[in-house]
DNA sequence: ATGAAAGCGCTAACAT
DNA sequence: ATGTTAGCGCTTTCAT
């Protein structure tokens, strides 16, 4: 009979090794289903785990090896397009022993170290970075620290993998399907970038890019109008007024995401105008809001589950193999037409 | 010139104590703000960890005090309502060394039951769960293990601390408004439940239990009318559908989330039928999405950013002490009215 | 007030 | 195929 010293220690893999009359590395092989182990001791091994009900000590694996966990960092929790990359994410990860775990609040490049640097102080095996706004550098700076995985921001790293949609078809996809529609003065409302590392990496500069292509394109150059506020409810408020103050009033609005086409909305009805008979509004990111039935927005839809995914398989590639070279991956968005934009009168 | 063994080998105590020319244990008390260090040792201490951008490790600090990770489980990143509660909470430990990290899609048992495992695994100084559904008995069983704060589930037990809004309260306020208002026919959209366990500590469950009561309580008992569906957009659309086909139509609907009272409103725009004109509909959460201005949706505030303060306080008291007896905190939620409420015709 | 040294639970060389 | 053993970077007695 095994008789632990105090009677709520936790199992350790030397009472395994006791129990099953084997030696500790044994258990630890098993652990890690590594190379040279016998059938019979596998058996007795895993029937020791099961009867003690131990479980391995994440500190103690992570001061040797690997502490099987994935740290997410994402800007904030309420977009649901990261709760459907969180979703691919996790659904590709669930097979493995890897567990992950979500650093939250990060707005500000302040508070994206702070959360980057306590995952690395506690031996991520890997981390996957959402929208991060940081500079480079400090991406670099991490992912040449642990294999990393950086998720909706364009730019290609030596160090790091990227997958993100392709802003620039997203914003013309919008376009298009407003000019097809009939509009000519298609109006955009941006978030407001100076920096020259984001205008050339964030998805919201990209997606202003999109739109100002595809007017040239379509031969509407001359009726680009871009209001620059932020990707906020607030924002899609007060560009939507600053529009509807033109001399001649824009026929559609495309807000670069879904937040602000709800301030759109809002603005638009208190100026006591309808949509899609006054005005055409479209956003971006296909969120639940978006395909709420009374609102019924057209939108982007940005595959965030096939983003979290191809994330989650990248990473563990890298994980597996540190020195490959990195890979770009770009994936498709779609458009989801709804009710809210129509031909203008 | 301390020079590294290994190029890119992380910065230890070691090196700190080296080049502090002082003894690994004087570097380990400045770090803990442990008692027994004079001025000048601090000092010296703290700007050879300046200057060699020391990190200390958090594995190997977990294997023999601290992992200074506070590990927070919430059934999933999409309501608004749990990101209050972060904000709450993050911001509550701000000022600590604590670091927190998120724990994410737990939906069903088996998935609360992986993440808690995992966050006890890599020994967690505390933790925070926020609305589980778990069994009372596994709650137990992860508080005796770890100092554990629960949130947003009644009852109350010896082993963790608890959190939570009175939705008792909150049900009869959205009963007493509608009353108010002059409503007598007012049904409910609750989320099924049968386990006795959870009919007790749910707050859905709970929020049907105070719609019973002041219904009774006004005098509306015979009034009383439930449809039992789930808290989602297609549970209360379909909620919805049922009560809308009564042979004597309810003039208004609580709906138990905001969530829910989206599929309400959906079903009665179907139906062709207006809000607040034909119907009125509540919700319960204060949601970005109730805010809206044209939905404009009369919902319970759940303060959930002081929940959030709370549960960070009692977590951090009882990782400092952790015999204390358990405390039950109840706040109180706030009827927000708006538009979607009015008098019946 | 300060430091030397033991050891937390695991993994990885290195025997055998 | 299996076991022995030396650490990983900290914290914590226990001396001084």
């Amino acid at each position: 009979m095994d008789k632990p010293s105090s009677p709520s220690r936790r199992i350790t893999i030397v009472d395994v090794a006791r129990h099953a009359q084997v030696s500790t590395t044994a258990v630890s092989k098993v652990l890690r289903n590594a190379y040279g182990v016998s059938p019979t001791m596998q058996t007795k091994v895993r029937q020791a785990i099961a009867e003690l009900g131990y479980r391995p000590n994440a500190a103690a694996r992570g001061m040797r090896g690997q502490t099987y966990t994935i740290g997410v960092m994402l800007p904030n929790i309420i977009n649901p397009f990261f709760a459907q990359i969180l979703d691919g994410l996790t659904d590709q990860l669930g097979g493995t022993d890897y567990q992950v775990l979500l650093g939250p609040g990060c707005n500000g490049e302040a508070e994206e170290a702070r959360v980057t640097h306590a995952m690395i102080d506690r031996s991520m095996d890997g981390m996957i970075l959402i929208a991060p706004i940081s500079a480079r550098k400090h991406l670099e700076s991490v992912a040449s620290t642990v294999p990393t995985v950086v998720v909706g921001r364009h730019g290609h790293s030596p160090t790091y993998d990227t997958v993100a949609d392709d802003d620039l078809t997203g914003g013309a996809l919008v376009v298009n399907h407003l000019a097809d529609l009939g509009h000519q003065r298609i109006a955009h409302i941006e978030h407001h970038e100076t920096d020259p590392d984001r205008l050339a990496e964030m998805p919201n500069a990209i997606r202003a890019a999109g739109y100002r292509h595809a007017m040239q394109a379509r031969g509407l150059a001359d009726h680009i109008d871009i209001a620059s506020t932020t990707y906020t409810q607030e924002g899609g408020y007060l560009g939507a007024q600053q529009l509807l103050a033109r001399p001649t009033r824009p026929t559609a609005i495309f807000a670069g995401a879904d937040i602000v086409a709800m301030g759109v909305l809002d603005a638009i009805a208190e100026a006591g105008l309808r949509v899609p008979e006054d005005i055409s509004v479209a956003g971006y990111d296909n969120t639940t809001f978006a395909a709420f039935r009374p609102i019924s927005l057209t939108s982007v839809d940005q595959a965030g589950y096939q983003i979290g995914a191809h994330a989650a398989r990248l990473l563990l590639d890298r994980i597996a193999a540190r020195g490959r070279p990195t890979a770009q991956i770009k994936l498709s968005p779609t458009l989801v037409p709804r009710r809210s934009t129509a031909p203008p009168r």
